[in-house]
DNA sequence: AGGATGAACTGATCGACATCAACTTGGCGG
DNA sequence: CCGCCAAGTTGATGTCGATCAGTTCATCCT
């Protein structure tokens, strides 16, 4: 049993791996690297960059505005690739700032393209690790877009407990959880004031608390009902090419 | 010269294609569809759906909510690949509707597969592709987040030019337009009221014009500066690999 | 021409969330 | 054990854009 990377073990989620695409895949994980939380690892406009395997610890990813706003796009948790696209993109298109301490296997290009070249399967799994990540950025879009304050936190926090869990990090109980509220103000594009006041509201309500960096689900089910969430969009009902 | 499809035109911008690369390509456009405008290609919840590359048309990607409101996702536009979560993932999670008449190349995942393992660059490429359209997702996930109706409305118009300019659809001048006010209030998260408004707005101030769907950019630079338009994720720069 | 239809347009009112300006709590170093 | 600082918390006030309730305009139909 070689699946030992959370990463290997969410492409699991979509290929079943051969022994040779594993082996691949450890390739990749030579150059280990460590970084401290609030050092950006990428910024806009950079050139040239490297990809990362996320090993351990939390990133998130996010742009800035000249009024100087941020708009977080997503949280990275282990198992998570980051940075594609400042890799196939000339200049990176966004900025990647670790929340916790990290680390972090670095992938650069001639790696990715040669492994690709090698192992097709593993060209569409990451093919696909990027539709799901697409995928999430898409649920998000629509979160902002047309669901209320309320609603849009609790699909949130429902959707990263679905992400830990298949990394093995959360249970249908909760999570640990790094952010800190004007982060997820960021992320969800409130402000941090209001932020607060939705977490006590569906503490109040007896659906969710969120305290001490720990998420409890109070009640699930309901808070499944609030947010309309269906998990569909992660799709991780299991291998579909064997 | 085979680069005769707008798609591999597009791809074009990322890799230059060799004759092998084209005439795989070529092979994925033996399916060819018609759609009428306004019934559904791909709903959610399908399973076992195709991806299309767009010849000819606009289209909408977008999710319904239990309240009854929209989000559009995303309009796709001839040179654009549709569907690709369809295909990888076990369900589709999103509906895809024609715009207008559309007439589009039917890829189904065996083809992609095989085209996958045969020409690993084209592999890449289709990556480098869908990244491509998850910065757009991003850019758009920013507007809705934290930009203003008018500077949102400002760039998506923008964004649809430079889109449009790599296929020959449009001129720095302007371009024509086949969107509603309600579609185009589907996609920015507003009410088809407000964005009448901003319309009007934008007329009015001498920065473009949206009439008899037809856009006309009546100031660029002053419209670029209002809406902190950076075309960079949109990664027009020229072939990265040769 | 007269009606039907759907998109575009407008004014009035309302509400969700932002902003501003505090105060409180908890963890940490000295 | 105290003081400090960041994060969390709360109330008062302001605003952007939604909603409601229309009117106008263009196109198509018979």
């Amino acid at each position: 049993m070689l699946q030992n990377s959370p990463f290997a073990r969410k492409l699991g989620a979509f290929v079943t791996l051969s022994d040779e695409d594993l082996a691949t895949l450890e390739r990749l994980h030579r150059r280990r690297r460590s970084f401290a939380a609030g050092v950006d690892l990428v910024h806009e406009g950079q050139i040239g960059q490297s990809a990362y395997i996320l090993a351990k610890g939390w990133v998130c990813s996010y742009k800035l505005l000249p009024n100087g706003g941020r708009q977080i796009v997503d949280f990275q948790i282990p198992g998570d690739f980051l940075g594609l696209r400042s890799v196939l993109f000339r200049t990176a298109d966004h900025n990647i700032e670790p929340v916790t301490a990290v680390e972090a296997s670095e992938v650069i290009i001639d790696d990715l393209l040669t492994a690709f070249a090698t192992t097709p399967r593993l060209a569409t799994a990451v093919l696909w690790a990027a539709s799901r990540d697409e995928a999430m950025v898409v649920e998000h879009l629509v979160g902002i877009g047309r669901r209320n304050a309320l609603e849009r936190m609790a699909h949130y926090l429902l959707e990263l407990g679905a992400r830990l869990k298949l990394v093995g990090m959360a249970t249908n109980a909760g999570y640990k959880c790094p952010l800190s509220q004007y982060m997820l103000a960021d992320a969800l594009g409130l402000s941090a004031v209001h932020v607060n006041r939705v977490l006590r509201e569906l503490r109040e309500m007896g659906l969710l608390t969120f305290q001490r960096s720990h998420v409890t689900f109070d009640d699930f089910d309901r808070l499944v009902t609030l947010a309309d969430f269906d998990k569909t969009y992660l799709d991780h009902d299991g291998p579909l090419l064997n």
